[in-house]
DNA sequence: GAGTGGTCTAGACCACCCT
DNA sequence: GGGTGGTCTAGACCACTCT
C-alpha cells in the first residue's frame, strides 16, 4: 500500500520554478515587459523569496531576464551576436576596429602579464583600457598589454597619459608586421572595475577573450576582453543570426 | 563629527570573503586538497553559511575550487584547454575527430533546429548524441543535427538505434563535400541530461558552442556542443598554454 | 518616501558519498 | 551512520532608482 506513486526524484524547487517562469516569458510577456517584483512572485508561487531568486539567477544568467536594483525584473531581448572572428587585418587600432579607447597607463607589469607576453618583469608595458559599446549599450571592457619594446619609436613622442595616449600607442602597432593571433576563451566573473563599465555588478558572468597577437619570433600584444555573458553571444564568421533556444530545441529529441 | 573615517561604501561580505579565501589558495593551498567544510569555514569567518557559500560559488564559477556533495570541496587544477577551433577538414566523424558517438535517434524536428537548419519540420532529422573526454574527465556534451537530406544512402542502411547508427550517419557524413562553416559561444546552463553525463548538477555553468557545418548553398549539419565552463577554456588556435590569471595580472594597472 | 532588487542571518532538512 | 554539500525557509536590513 501505501505509495500508489513513482518515487519521482524530486526536483528541486529553484529548478521547476526556472522552467515554469521560463515557459510563461514565452508566451505571456513581451520583451522590456516587466515582471511582477519577487516579493510578490514569491508569494505567488508558494515558495521563499530566496529560492524564487534562484530561479530568477538561472534565466538572467540564460541571458532570458535583466534585474536591475531600484528599477526590477524585464524581459531581456534575445542576445546579441558580437563577431570576435579574427584576421590579421583586424589588430588593435585598424580601421575596422570598433573598441573606444579610454585610457593608458605604463608601468612594470605583474608577473602574470610578463609572462604572457614572454617578456621580463622589468620592462614597461603600456596598458590601454578600452571599451566596446553597441546600440548604446556597453558590451566588452578590455584591457590590452603593449610592451614598449612593440612600440619603440613612442618613448620620443611623450603622450600625455590617457585616452590620448591610448591612441598614440595604437597608432604605433599599425606599423608591425602581423605574423598571427591566438584566442582563448573562458567563463570569468567581473572584477569590481570592469564591472562599473559594464554597468553590472561585481562578480557578474562574463565571458573572458584573452588574445595574443604575434609577429614573427614573439608575442607583441596580449589582450584580456571581458564580455558581458549575459546580453551577448560571441560570433566566429559571419553567422550572426543563428540562434537555437537551448531549452526548446531538446524538447523533442532525446 | 563622529564618523573620523571616511564613508567607505560597505563591500559585500561575501566579496570580501571570495578575495580572502582566494588568496589563501594561492599561497597556503595545494590542486587537490580538500578546503574544511562549509560549517566550519563559515564559523571561522564569523558569517552564515549562506554567505559562505556565495562566496564559494564565485571561486567554483571561476574555476578555482570544485565541490562535490558528500565528499567536500577541493582546490581545483588550472582550466584544460580544450582546441575547438575549426577547419574544413574537421567536419564531425573525420579521422580526427575525438568525439565519441553514444547514440542517435531520429525524428522530426523541433522548429527552432528546423530553422536553424534550413529546412521543413516535416523532414526526419537524425539527432547524435556524443561525449569528449580528456584525461577520463568528461569535458562536453554534443548534440548532432543531421537532416535526412544531408545523409541520403542512409535510409538503406537501416542500422539500429543508438550508437551503432550514430557511428553509420558519422560515415555517411564524410561524403559531403565541405564548403564553410561557423560558430558561435555563449553562456548557458546545464540541462539535466547534459548535467548528468558532464557529472554536474542541473543549472551548472557551460559553454554552449553552436556550429553550423555549410556545404555550397545549404546547411548540412548543425551542432549543439556544452562544455563545463567551470573546468575548461577554449581556444582558437594554437594557444593551449595561454593563461592569465584574471584577477591577479590587474593587480598592477589600472 | 516608496518600491525595487541585493545582502545577510540562523536555523532546518535532504541527497549523496564514504567506510 | 556520520559527514559533506544542496535546498529551503522566514525573516531583517541595505543600496539604489524613481517621482
Amino acid at each position: 500500500m501505501g505509495t500508489t506513486q513513482l518515487d519521482t526524484v524530486p526536483e528541486p524547487k529553484y529548478w521547476h520554478l526556472k522552467t515554469v517562469i521560463g515557459e510563461a516569458l514565452d508566451s505571456d510577456f513581451a520583451v522590456g515587459e516587466i515582471l511582477p517584483n519577487e516579493r510578490e512572485l514569491a508569494a505567488r508561487f508558494g515558495v521563499a523569496r530566496a529560492t524564487l531568486r534562484q530561479a530568477l539567477e538561472q534565466l538572467e544568467l540564460e541571458g532570458r531576464l535583466q534585474r536591475r536594483r531600484g528599477v526590477g525584473t524585464t524581459v531581456a531581448p534575445p542576445r546579441m551576436g558580437v563577431d570576435v572572428s579574427a584576421s590579421l587585418q583586424d589588430w588593435p587600432g585598424s580601421p575596422t576596429d570598433a573598441w573606444q579607447p579610454v585610457g593608458c597607463t605604463t608601468a612594470l607589469p605583474p608577473a602574470a602579464v610578463a609572462r604572457a607576453l614572454d617578456t621580463d618583469t622589468d620592462e614597461d608595458v603600456h596598458t590601454l583600457r578600452r571599451m566596446l559599446v553597441t546600440h548604446g549599450q556597453p558590451v566588452a571592457a578590455e584591457l590590452l598589454y603593449v610592451p614598449s619594446s612593440s612600440v619603440p619609436e613612442l618613448s620620443a613622442i611623450d603622450a600625455p597619459a590617457g585616452a590620448a595616449r591610448a591612441r598614440a600607442v595604437l597608432r604605433e602597432l599599425q606599423r608591425l608586421a602581423p605574423a598571427g593571433l591566438d584566442r582563448a576563451v573562458e567563463l570569468g566573473s567581473a572584477r569590481a572595475d570592469d564591472a562599473k563599465e559594464l554597468d553590472r555588478l561585481p562578480g557578474a558572468p562574463v565571458l573572458v577573450v584573452t588574445t595574443r597577437y604575434l609577429t614573427e619570433g614573439r608575442t607583441a600584444v596580449v589582450s584580456v576582453a571581458t564580455y558581458r555573458a549575459d546580453t551577448c553571444r560571441l560570433t566566429f564568421g559571419a553567422s550572426g543570426d543563428l540562434e537555437i533556444r537551448h531549452d526548446t530545441a531538446q524538447r523533442r529529441a532525446s
